[in-house]
DNA sequence: TCCGTTCTGCGTATTTGATACGCAATAATC
DNA sequence: GATTATTGCGTATCAAATACGCAGAACGGA
């Protein structure tokens, strides 16, 4: 079965057989509860079968293998776009939408690292993106324009989540010294030596919004430039 | 050993012994090869030996694990940073490493799915983080958003080339019509009618530069807005 | 020079996890 | 009730990571 099959293809009703003590929908939940918990590395089929308490490989009447579960626990976790404020103007909305977007990756993490690849578009993905096209055809851009535009602000989203999610972290203070870094990265060196204690969930939250104000800024600027 | 001792500690050279046929940078660098051509999921240590002409447990001697010759591959992949023009102002230096940046996800797409958690950054992510800091301080920006500025034009590379190297595919045509989605996805359905043939290279070029001149000239208002 | 120490390469065995295959029980349908 | 589709899952196989320990190599000191 191909991703697009996977996503799209309805499953059909079993007329006969004994009742199904699973289904699809709940092996994708515990699928996604533990890697919320635990991370995708913890995801495993026995994980996953002992949660529902069935055997390991009961699963496989349900999903065609791990890596298609692991499809359709993305497109689930993305879940449905949020509702967007409508006549409040196009940057309003597109704010929302980047907001609820980062959310998605904030409360699923292992979702980051599965929106890096190439793969079919689930129907909940599909529905952010229209969500997406409505509030930005407002700004009266030309229909390619609409695509760079959400390129930009999914990509400035998709992007800035790392931070939010515990981005990388600078090596500790003697390391850098023994090293003799500290000379050598001046701007650096003085970028650590203010911002001495760590960031918290307040500062990155603060970080996302001003990414976000100057992501949208330069639309702006575009939009009065290009007059549609 | 963890991340920091890994990627920062040096070895110390062994005094007797035979001489060794590997080490760490050769198994590191063979690991890269396989990634490169095939992806992280091709990647085992059975896969770097057979390569490297060796049994598998001889990798043992030379990397701790598999997760710690991943974590040596990306800091190696990623490379020493660009050398960015100088005095040619902040906005041709930050584009000039965002490009950079752009190029080393595009050269090896299987960092991509390793730079959205958390871990130590190595010498040559830190390198890179110097010289991000160095052309944007010349914004005359206080240091705290200095960060910020980093964060956006990292967070916006890192999203964009998701889409450079093959993102999210919309399922065919005849699914969306089966589905209704046409009707129920107009916006959607006009940019897809307009985009027939699929997106080239040079389209998405095209695109991850409009969003580069938008990030930017939103850093350029702030830059106005806010003198030094 | 010779021996003990240190170090490398790697064979063997264990463990974990994915999944192919087939059987037995179950519930519609005939 | 007989037939048959369908489910749950036991068993077996295969791939992959890695702990453990041995054999041989090179170096240093006596």
């Amino acid at each position: 079965m191909d991703g697009e099959a996977l996503l799209w293809g309805g499953q059909p009703a079993p007329r006969r057989g004994p009742k199904a003590l699973l289904n699809r929908g709940k092996v994708v939940r515990a699928g996604i509860e533990i890697a919320d918990a635990e991370g995708l590395a913890a995801l495993s089929m026995q994980r996953v079968a002992a949660k529902l308490g069935a055997a390991t490989m009961a699963l496989y009447r349900h999903v065609p293998g791990k890596f298609e579960l692991v499809t359709l626990m993305l497109d689930a976790a993305i879940g449905e776009p949020p509702e967007l404020p409508d006549g409040t103007g196009w940057r309003t909305g597109l704010a929302a939408w980047a907001r609820g977007n980062r959310d998605v990756f904030v409360r699923h993490p292992w979702t980051l690292s599965l929106v890096t690849g190439s793969r079919t578009m689930g129907p909940n993905e599909l529905a952010w993106t229209e969500a997406a096209l409505r509030v930005t055809s407002a700004t009266g851009l030309p229909t390619p324009a609409l695509l760079d535009v959400l390129m930009l602000v999914n990509g400035y989203v998709r992007g800035a989540v790392v931070d939010l999610a515990g981005g990388p972290v600078v090596p500790g203070p003697e390391t850098l010294r023994r090293l003799g870094l500290l000379e050598r990265y001046p701007v650096l060196a003085g970028v650590l030596a203010q911002a001495r204690e760590p960031e918290g969930a307040a500062s990155r939250e603060h970080r996302f919004e001003f990414g976000l104000a100057r992501v949208l800024d330069g639309v702006g600027q575009y939009v009065r430039d290009n007059p549609g």
